[in-house]
Formats: structure tokens, sequence, C-alpha cells
DNA sequence: GCAAATTAATGATTTATTCAAG
DNA sequence: CTTGAATAAATCATTAATTTGC
């Protein structure tokens, strides 16, 4: 673009008038927390997320979920449409017989967690775009529970910080290292704290998750009212 | 301009991994099929007319079942709204619901649908619905239309019902939810973290999410199509 | 170098599909 | 089956990148 010499301020202002364009620390934030996995947030990361990056500048609730929606559907896009010009229409079909035919059996085995096959941790560890975001086969009523149970199939793991994991993967390696990780909420022992990044190593961790008693999301609160 | 929505070709392939999309010329076919007074069609029938309508593009049974399914449900609401606009007696109420129903689908409804009642099926005209109000059909090169024999739909009736769903065995996740926890945000050094470097101190903003919120489950009910 | 003109990105809306409670 | 919600696809619209001619 042209405007190097930009205030930022600036910017931040007369960008208000119009849409609102992302400062590059917001975009990279946005981004990071994507990588990490969030693809659709609930009310309450979405207000979360906002509440933070305001530090960063100007922002709102509804910049943030139209964001993640774009980003995902984009991504999913690109993605795609490279998955086609490399494989081409016959193999995506075959992708989703192979797709439903994995659902079938677990539905099939309602209890077994036989999670996934080896397709499909394939196309995850290739892109976790769609997987990412998979939802527990099972749900496990009762209870007012409110947090989301992820059996570890490691077990033994402390869920507050893996030391030794034996682990193939760098980029797990980096999140594992010793951080500045600024945890205002902490897990505790016993929490089943879960770090989403670990979604890569989590092939063959069933996930289940315990109760769910709220309210759902109600995301027009961050839509215009309009006429 | 954007990139989406560009290719139809593309479209029609990419989507086959997620929600199905019928190609213009499926939607003739089926629009024609619903005009020769089916509406709620048996496996048979359902099972034939996917059959038949593959050759024009990625369909399934529960595409079908699901079409006829909306397709019916709103054509109705259609002719009930049009009915109504055409008396002048609707309250505000009846203004506010429809127009919020076809508008602000994401915004709370103050109070209930008046129309909801049992009358609404009392005016069911067996099928002469009218497709003024149906968006327009994206223009077919006559080249790529496809003129579609008319199935005969109406030999053999199957015993199984679509809709006679005595369990919810069947499930076939869909769409992707996400399974995350909280934290997201574990800032690496010498990543591409967006705390470091050139942001003001007071704008290392620590990006956290607690999940205390989640989406209900929402799985893809599998059409009993079943085996 | 600089803007007007053009193109590419992407924020914001709308539409269509699906879910699932009732 | 009906219907309110939730969400993904598609689209619209505005901003940023870039090209281009001076």
């Amino acid at each position: 673009m042209g405007d190097l010499g930009v205030d930022k301020e600036l910017n931040e202002q007369t960008t208000s008038w119009g849409r609102w364009s992302p400062t590059p620390e917001q975009l990279l934030a946005l981004e990071a927390i994507y990588k990490q996995g969030i693809r659709t947030p609930t009310t309450e990361q979405i207000q979360k997320i906002a509440a933070t990056l305001r530090r960063l500048g100007k922002i709102e609730g509804r910049n943030v979920y139209y964001w993640f929606q774009n980003h995902k559907a984009r991504e999913r896009y690109k993605r795609r449409r490279q998955v086609q010009h490399d494989n081409g229409k016959q193999t995506m079909d075959m992708k989703e017989s192979v797709f439903e035919l994995e659902h079938l059996k677990r539905i099939a085995i309602p209890t077994g967690f036989p999670h996934a096959s080896e397709k499909e941790l394939q196309e995850r560890s290739t892109d976790q775009e769609d997987y990412a975001n998979w939802r527990p086969i099972q749900s496990i009523n009762s209870s007012t529970t409110t947090s989301i149970e992820l059996l570890n199939l490691h077990q033994g793991k402390s869920s507050l910080k893996p030391n030794n994991r034996e682990n193939h993967d760098n980029y797990l390696e980096d999140e594992t290292r010793e951080v500045q990780t600024l945890q205002l909420f902490p897990c505790r022992r016993g929490d089943n704290c879960y770090l989403v990044n670990d979604i890569e190593e989590d092939k063959n961790v069933p996930i289940r998750v315990i109760n769910t008693n709220f309210s759902p999301n109600k995301f027009f609160e961050f839509l215009p009212l309009k006429k």
C-alpha cells in the first residue's frame, strides 16, 4: 500500500467509519487463535477475544465473529481448490465414501471409539481444517458439569504440563516448550485440561463430552440490529 | 472481487464434502417431480430420484429426502404468507414475525409466531404452489441443459418410510464442530508470536479463552434409507 | 514519486441448508 | 411434521494492493 508513514492511531480512527480493518497485531493474534484450533468461537470466546484484542485497536465482537466465519470459509475454499487440482474429482468421491463409512463405523460402535481410520488421520495431519472441530460422538448426559472431558489415552500424563512427552511433531514440540503462557485460567490437576494444540497428538483419543447444560450461542449479539 | 463462488464446476465438486448443493439441472428436475405431485417420496422413490439425478451431479438419497421436506414446508409457508398479505389482515406481530423470519433470522423474536397454528394445515392445497417467489434459477446454457424424463415414480410402494424413525441410532456427523478447550494462546518465543517485537509493552495482551460454553450437539441425522 | 485506475482481499450481508426441540 | 436456531455457502461492498501514465 502507499501509506508507509501513516499513523496507526489515525488509521484506526479513519477506518472506524467504514468497515473494520484489523491491525497487523490483531491479525496475527486472530491467526494464532485460529491455528489453535478455534473455528467457530462461542459467544463467550468472541467476547473475550474482542475484549483482549481491543487493546491492540478498535474491534468489536462482530468483527471477530465475521473474521472467523470468513477465514474458515476461505481457508477451506483454498484448500479444496488445491485438493481438487491435485487429486481430481474421482478422488473426492472416494474420500467421501471413506468419510461416510467411517462415520457409520463409529455409529455402529457407540462406545468403542474407533476414532478414525488411517486415511482420516492422514488427512487430518495434512490439514486440521475440517477435523479440528470435530464434535464428540457421544454426549454423556447428566450432571451440571460444564467442562469438556477429553479422554487422553496417554495415561498418566499431567494435564498441566507434559514434560517428557515423546513427540515427533515439531509443532507440538514448540508448544510444549516452556513459555510465557499467560494462563489466566490455569488448568488444575484433575480438570482434564487439554491443550488445543494437542489435537494432532490426539489421533487415537476419543473425545467425549460430559454434559453441556447451558444456553445456546447467540451470535446475534454481535450482529447489527437493523431496520 | 472475491474468489468465492466463481467457479460453479469447482463448487459442485468441492461441496461434495460438505453440504450438497443441487446443480441447476438437478433443481429443475426436483421441481418438476414436485410438480407432479410428489410430496413425501417413499424410500424407493428417493432412491430412484437420486440414482437418476446423479448423472447431473453429485447427489445422495438423503439430499432428495431433505429437499422434498424443505421444499414442501417452505412452499407452504410462502403460500400462507402470500394469502395473509392478500387479505391484508395481518397483525403487527405477524408482520414483524414474517419480516424477521425473512431477514433477521439471528435476532431473537420477542413473541411467538402467531401463525403457527393448526389452521395452517387446512389451507394446504395439494399442489397449487406458485413458484413466483422462488429465486430465479441460474441461467442455464441450453447446451448444458439436460432434459429430464420424469421418472415413473408411481409404482410399487415401499414399506419403508424415510420419516419413520423409531430410534436415532443412525447419525452422521455432518458439520464440523469444535471441541476445544481453553487457553488458546501460548505465546512462544521465536514464533510469529504477535506479542513480541514491535508492539508496545502494554499491548502485550495475553489471549485466552475459557471454554465454559459450547454449542449443543448437532448431529447430522443420517437418513433411514438404511440397510 | 504520485495518484487515478484497476485488481485483489476481505469485511459484512444475505441466502440456503441442516439441526433438533417440541 | 413444524419451527426456531445455528451455520456454511454465496454474495455484496469497501478497503488495500498493484499497476499505470505522467
